[in-house]
DNA sequence: TTCCAGGGGTAGA
DNA sequence: TCTACCCATGGA
């Protein structure tokens, strides 16, 4: 099985990227305990569809990439585009530095720069964590794993049967109406279909968000303009998008701050903002770092 | 049976 | 800007 290593970024942690939310639960990622493998489905430009292995070296110097499904030997553009896949979903272009200096000199924050937390773990298109985070909105973890466990199943299959992540065309093909009855994903799924059905048409373009000349007022407007899409859910997508401005608080950020910082009073949004206030464009991480810590402690 | 989950849309003020 | 009400789904 070919076997591709990559060099990553000073600082890079592979196990805090990993554990940095909820993504590594949900298909076409998994996670196995035994061999410490971050694993992806995943289909090729050229349309081999792949699994990749991923392990992080014991130093976190470099990551190293298990290839089945493509043969034994793979061409320069395919170790090209995994290389980049793997840069992409672990965050190496994600620069901290300025968020550690600031972490570092926060009572309460210096965990952060320790542990190399702060990288999120993100999808190899901005449509995959569209439709993941359309699907955690006003439901449990549980149900959101089952929504999108049923929705991979109209993606392509690896030998072993395994689905990657459907692309817009493929969720855009059934009728909103098959589209939410294949996924349970009840008055969500009119909200997905149109979503992907948009993308397909190009009259939405996700991955131009990636590019920081788009200012993230600009980013966070068009984000709540697609319909499912509130403070919540577009604030969760800024933070995967490397753009950390909005809180996206939910429930679970509130219970945090409730029992973590305020005392076990419940508070306002408007007083949880301005407890991350002194973050400033770093404010949105910050929150989920605390969520992180809540999550470790207990 | 009722409540609610990593909320959001809409109408009406 | 704020509130009331509705929205499918499934576990507790």
């Amino acid at each position: 099985m070919p076997l591709i290593s990559i060099t990553t970024p000073r600082g890079f942690r592979f196990l805090p990227t990993v554990f940095s939310h909820g993504w590594s639960e949900l298909p076409p990622f998994s996670w196995d305990d035994d061999t410490r493998a971050l694993s992806r489905i995943h289909r090729l430009n050229d349309g081999t569809v792949t699994r990749l292995s991923i392990t992080g070296s014991a130093d976190d110097t470099a990551v190293h990439v298990d290839i089945a499904g493509a043969g034994y030997w793979l061409n320069d553009a395919q170790v090209g585009e995994i290389r980049r896949v793997v840069a992409r979903c672990l965050g190496f272009d994600q620069d901290l530095t300025p968020f550690y200096a600031l972490a570092r000199e926060t009572q309460g924050y210096q965990w952060v720069e320790r542990v190399g937390a702060g990288r999120m773990l993100i999808s190899p298109t901005v449509w995959e964590d569209l439709a993941k985070t359309l699907l955690t909105t006003n439901t449990t973890w549980a149900q959101t794993k089952g929504m999108v466990a049923r929705l991979v199943e109209l993606g392509d299959t690896d030998t072993a049967g395994d689905p990657t992540f459907p692309t817009p065309e493929q969720v855009a093909a059934l009728s909103p109406e098959a589209l939410t009855a294949q996924t349970r994903a009840g008055y969500r799924g009119a909200y997905l279909h149109a979503l992907a059905l948009a993308i397909a048409e190009n009259r939405l373009d996700p991955e131009r968000w990636r590019d920081h000349s788009v200012s993230s007022d600009e980013v966070y407007r068009q984000l709540r303009a697609i319909k499912g899409f509130g403070d919540y859910a577009a604030g969760a997508m800024m933070r995967l998008l490397g753009r950390f401005d909005r809180l996206g608080l939910d429930s679970v950020c509130r219970t945090m701050f409730r029992t973590r910082i305020n005392n076990g009073e419940p508070a306002t949004d408007k007083e949880i903002a301005a407890y991350y206030e002194p973050f400033g464009s770093w404010r949105g991480l910050a929150v989920w770092m605390d969520v992180m810590r809540s999550y470790v402690e207990g």
